[in-house]
DNA sequence: ATCGTATTAAATTAAAACATTTAAGACATG
DNA sequence: CATGTCTTAAATGTTTTAATTTAATACGAT
């Protein structure tokens, strides 16, 4: 049988009834199964849904007709400035404010940005679309 | 092995070198396989992502408590207060401005909305969070 | 301490998916 | 019509994954 998505019947089954509310014990007596049984299908299920998150990360970077190398060492803001400008160089709209692409690029490089300092070297993934995400 | 997509190696590698402009037979060469077995491996790896599509798009369903079906020709101003109503019906505080939510509909819908005229029906889930997406 | 609830690891069996080859056919170009 | 490029279906051997059972562990509440 061909699904079209990445989780089993079983797995959507057990995600419905817990985002109802119900609770593994009682997912198992109406599934007619263990709660051990419950609560592994719920993990193995959450990985896949974890997974297909990647997946599209994953295609949209390689979709990516551009993409910014961030060196060590530059002012978050700099930074900021220089991927408006590679972009537009690109022929590309990038759809965040000035403010709220610098706090994407915070959030996303992790710990590779303190402060508004960049520690490490961050790939940053234009799309198409003008969207920006950090590799 | 575990991965942490929901494509294989190989089927990464082709997606990468189609990315990158090459020919279905220029990458049979460089793997060093044929081109039928190239063609079918970006098949199915197409196929993956589209069930990683489908698989995100029920997760965010099941766990959103409330769905808004905007139909054709309604105004989005219309849309945005009927999404506010049912939210507010539902006892959820929807955590964007009025004119935000209007832009965030009018991007997350795409080719559904042209202006400020709904074309296409729209679905709109809200979460618990009071956050607002477009399926 | 004993329930009730939940998570985890290990092992097993059955089902599904993968990469591959072969063969057939579509389609545009020379 | 021959050629290059690509897609598709079928068959196959191999690898993965799913669901399950059993057993162990954790933990808050009674």
């Amino acid at each position: 049988m061909t699904r079209d998505t990445v989780l089993t019947e079983r797995q959507i089954e057990v995600l419905k009834l817990k985002a109802q509310g119900l609770s593994t014990s009682e997912i198992a007596k109406r599934l007619g199964t263990t709660v051990a049984n419950v609560s592994a299908t719920e993990k193995k299920a959450r990985e896949n849904i974890r997974r297909a998150k990647n997946t599209l990360r994953l295609v949209k970077m390689l979709e990516a007709p551009l993409s910014v190398v961030i060196p060590p060492e530059t002012d978050l803001n700099d930074a900021v400035r220089e991927i408006y400008r590679r972009a537009d160089e690109a022929g590309i709209w990038i759809s965040h404010s000035f403010p709220s692409l610098a706090a994407l690029i915070q959030q996303g490089a992790g710990e590779k940005i303190r402060g508004r300092r960049v520690l490490e070297e961050i790939e940053v993934a234009i799309t198409r679309e003008g969207e920006v995400m950090v590799m």
